[in-house]
DNA sequence: TGCCAGGGGTTCA
DNA sequence: TGAACCCCTGGC
């Protein structure tokens, strides 16, 4: 769902227009902790092994180090441009409460992320602070992944593969990387991978159920992380996941008592269906900014 | 300056 | 069901 796409493979840049696209939005709402705010207010982000910078100028979107091979096989689905988000905000605006979440995330979208850097990044998210969140997986990057390109004269790395994690010693995650008692489910996860003994791209094949069934199997994965796992590298949309913040700003604003967080998840679910996941995520970053119901 | 609470949860008892 | 958990930051 964008227009007026060109590709310039001699410079690398890709460029666009679409009615809904936010950087600031879609890297600030908290699905992702491995982007960079440029001094020139774009945005440079890393997924898996690839990366490329966001700036608006005018009216279209431009993608630096994004060649039209890029696009079509990494940046197309990682920033969820086939989906028609005006479409989504127009069937979630039934609700009025959260039409103001629409309006104030303007241009959010639900990002399309690696699986494997999902899934320990949301690990080292719980009990945990978003910049904690980002130093740690920063500095995994840069002492076991690889340089995989260089951008405003850094080096940009890629998350380590499961192999290249699976050799770290639990105590240099903990003592290097400072993720605290994360680290031995960290290691394990690496190896749980790395041996074949959790396939993560065959999980993506199961229902909803029986993928958070597998997911919770992973140590350090409980409700809330594979919801965010399922939702954020699986494409599983109707997710909705319940962390601190949502729980506050659910009962604050539709629920107006003390609820569990399962039967808000089941609200949610009730009330927005297959576009859950969306709601979700516009109602975060407005509950967050905004601290409501704190 | 120094202490203390609390954080995008999960695990273990 | 509830306490414990690494580390770090902000508030007092």
């Amino acid at each position: 769902m964008v227009d007026c796409l060109e590709f310039d493979d001699e410079l690398k840049i890709t460029k666009f227009k679409t009615s809904s696209f936010n950087p600031t939005h879609i890297f600030e709402c908290g699905q992702a902790f491995r982007w960079y705010k440029e001094e020139d207010n774009s945005y440079t982000t890393v997924d898996g092994d690839k990366f490329c910078n966001v700036s608006i100028v005018g009216d279209y979107i431009y993608l630096k180090n994004c060649t039209k091979k890029d696009y079509y096989e990494k940046w197309e689905n990682y920033f969820d441009l086939k989906t028609d988000y005006s479409e989504i905000k127009e069937k979630l605006s039934f609700n009025d409460t959260l039409k103001n979440a629409l309006e104030y995330g303007y241009g959010i979208r639900i990002l399309n992320q690696d699986k494997f850097s999902t899934i320990i990044s949301f690990i080292i998210s719980a009990n945990n602070q978003i910049p904690r969140i980002m130093k740690s997986v920063n500095i995994i990057c840069e002492n076991y992944g690889n340089i995989i390109g260089e951008f405003n004269d850094r080096n940009i790395y890629s998350f380590p593969s499961p192999e290249q994690l699976s050799k770290v010693s639990v105590e240099d995650m903990r003592e290097i990387c400072r993720v605290g008692f994360r680290d031995k489910r960290i290691i394990d996860v690496a190896n749980m991978i790395q041996s074949g003994q959790f396939d993560i791209e065959k999980i993506s094949e199961l229902s909803n159920e029986d993928l958070r069934k597998e997911l919770i199997k992973l140590p350090g994965v409980g409700p809330k992380v594979s919801d965010c796992i399922m939702l954020f590298a699986y494409k599983r949309s109707s997710t909705f996941p319940v962390d601190v913040w949502i729980k506050r700003v659910m009962e604050y604003l539709f629920i107006k008592k003390e609820t569990d967080k399962k039967l808000i998840a089941n609200y949610a679910n009730e009330l927005f269906g297959e576009y859950a996941g969306y709601a979700q995520q516009y109602l975060f970053y407005y509950g967050r900014e905004n601290t409501i119901g704190k």
